[in-house]
DNA sequence: CTGTTAGCGCTTTCAA
DNA sequence: TTGAAAGCGCTAACAG
């Protein structure tokens, strides 16, 4: 029995076996060069001692890498982001690597200080939704040798390998949708257009405005919103109005989700009827959005592959060693699913 | 400027700033015993070289940790976990760890093996949602005075700390709350009974039935279902009975959102009026909820302190250092909402 | 096929 | 207040 507080070493399974270091560590390494019967006697020493090797002392070797994928992003409690993570993870795992994750909460400090502390735990990539435009800290990733990859967000001015959504062509198609089903008065509902979605999803949105001749009204648009609570005040404004839209663009789950709570709200509290409610359409599929009491429509994409994307951009720069890789600027393609039922 | 792909070590650092490499880290360290206009110098030295201590290289020596927290869990992408995720990751930061965090999709197998691998990467602590019985990585972690908590769930013969639902009191309360609310045939969606909390909400219901004279009818029971799909497929079997349940207790988010969709979808084909379905209690809040077409009540909690709970039992044990503490096993409240709105 | 040597980046111990 | 030496666990490179 292994007294406990102890992690066995290579030498002392060595020793159980009979044999150096050496033999463990090749054995350990898929056995080359090393007879079949001394293997069995060292799997057998490494079962007894539950040895496991020690990968941050492997690590520091020179040639070496932690197997350590660094992942930051926004808010991990938020379905699309753990999904996204989930992507991240499983692809990470297939060649045997582990993801450190952490949440920075959309705060550009906490970033920076997460990525420094990826690097001192000497991560081979980074995988960073950036919460910011802040560059620095991921410059500095780039230049020790560590590649980033961005998701869901490019910040500018910054060469990285990047995996995003079609931000402006949903938002251009949603708000088309729209319009073609006879809405003119259409609200929107958006985080703030600092954040690379926000903006990108906007521009869609007005883009379809415009080419269809209508004009933008200001007290329509609401682009502030980070969480589902903002963005059902700022949908109550919008159904409050004495002249309210027809019709609501949410440009994330947030926002979709902040309005149809206030909708429902109101309708149960049985002041309007159903019909006198805006029609929605929200970009960012989610859960039970088929309940929704008014019709609604979303632009939907898959967050997991957004994940494995950013892990496959990131493992195939890793694979490239120190070579110079043309920077990869994936956008992956939304699709359009009218009236979820 | 930084050469491309070279990470600086400390005596570069040292080098720069003209000290020796012990001034450098002594300066990380807090800086005792080191001249303040040293500091200085040395502090630019890192600045300028983006130097960040290797913590992988920092663990190996003895008596030092490496500051990680190994959590495994069943499912990410399940706002339940995402959130106990995030719980945990909240905490862990507090202290300056990180967290590895893996999935291990209910498979005992692959959890073994993702222990296995934490323990390699030399983490100081694990917070473990057991996908099964399996004891053996678990209690060879301990042995190696790596500390583990499990969360959510509890596995027999295995002595860790523990932070718990009250999963039998929330099941129980639930049920008595439909009963009193004059229901005698009720359904039950669940997950299957070898997992502990699908054991323990199934034994609260059927207590509450029991104590109330009703008879605990199989046909009424359905306790298989891990996904979403196969929750409705139960939910369908359950609502297309000849003499289907007036009330449906669901046993965890999975299954209410599966019986909200195939209600949903029951009512939108017209065969059937609102009142004609069943009344839902769903163990588990859930992102609109509240959009339900029939009555739904919840038995709520917070997935967030669960993880939160579990990292602080977690670094208590590891502040104790290896002393021995006594077990500890904490069962979290859960709280009856009535009728969401 | 196996073992010895040396050294990765860091910090504890001891000496100055 | 500073530095030199030694060694943490591991594995390339070189013997044998």
């Amino acid at each position: 029995m292994t007294t406990r507080g102890r992690r066995p070493t290579v030498k002392e399974v060595a020793q159980r076996a009979g044999v150096s270091p050496m033999t463990v560590s090749r054995t350990l390494s898929g056995g080359v060069n090393v007879k079949p019967d001394v293997q069995q006697r060292v799997l057998a020493a490494v079962a007894e001692l539950g040895y496991h090797r020690n990968e941050n002392a492997r690590s520091i070797r020179p040639g070496q890498s932690s197997g350590l994928i660094g992942v930051a992003i926004t808010n991990i409690a938020n379905p699309y982001y753990s999904t996204f993570a989930l992507g991240v993870e499983e692809e990470a795992a297939l060649t045997g690597r582990r993801i450190l994750l952490g949440n920075t909460s959309e705060d550009s400090a906490r970033e920076a200080a997460l990525v420094g502390d990826f690097l001192g735990r000497r991560v081979d990539g980074l995988v960073v939704v950036p919460a910011g435009p802040a560059t620095e800290h991921l410059t500095q990733s780039q230049k020790q040798g560590v590649p980033v990859v961005l998701a869901s967000r490019r910040v500018e001015g910054l060469a990285a390998d990047s995996v995003v959504l079609s931000d402006e062509d949903g938002a251009y198609r949603g708000a088309i949708a729209l319009i073609d089903a006879g809405h003119t008065r259409i609200g929107y509902l958006g985080n703030t257009l600092a954040i690379f979605t926000g903006k990108r999803r906007h521009a869609g949105f007005v883009r379809a405005l415009k080419e269809r001749g209508i004009p933008v009204e200001p007290d329509l648009i609401a682009a502030e919103q980070q969480t589902v609570e903002q963005a059902r005040e700022a949908a109550r404004a919008l159904l409050n109005m004495s002249n309210a839209p027809t019709a609501i663009f949410c440009a994330n789950n947030r926002n979709s989700i902040g309005a149809l709570k206030e909708i429902n709200h109101q309708l149960k509290s049985g002041l309007k009827t159903v019909t006198e409610f805006p029609e929605v359409m929200s970009f960012d599929d989610f859960e039970l959005a088929e309940l929704s009491p008014v019709p609604i429509s979303v632009v939907d994409h898959d967050p997991r592959e957004l994940g494995r994307t950013a892990a496959r951009l990131l493992l195939k720069r890793l694979d490239a060693g120190g070579e110079s890789v043309a920077v990869q600027e994936v956008e992956l393609p939304v699709s359009l699913r009218m009236h979820v039922q």
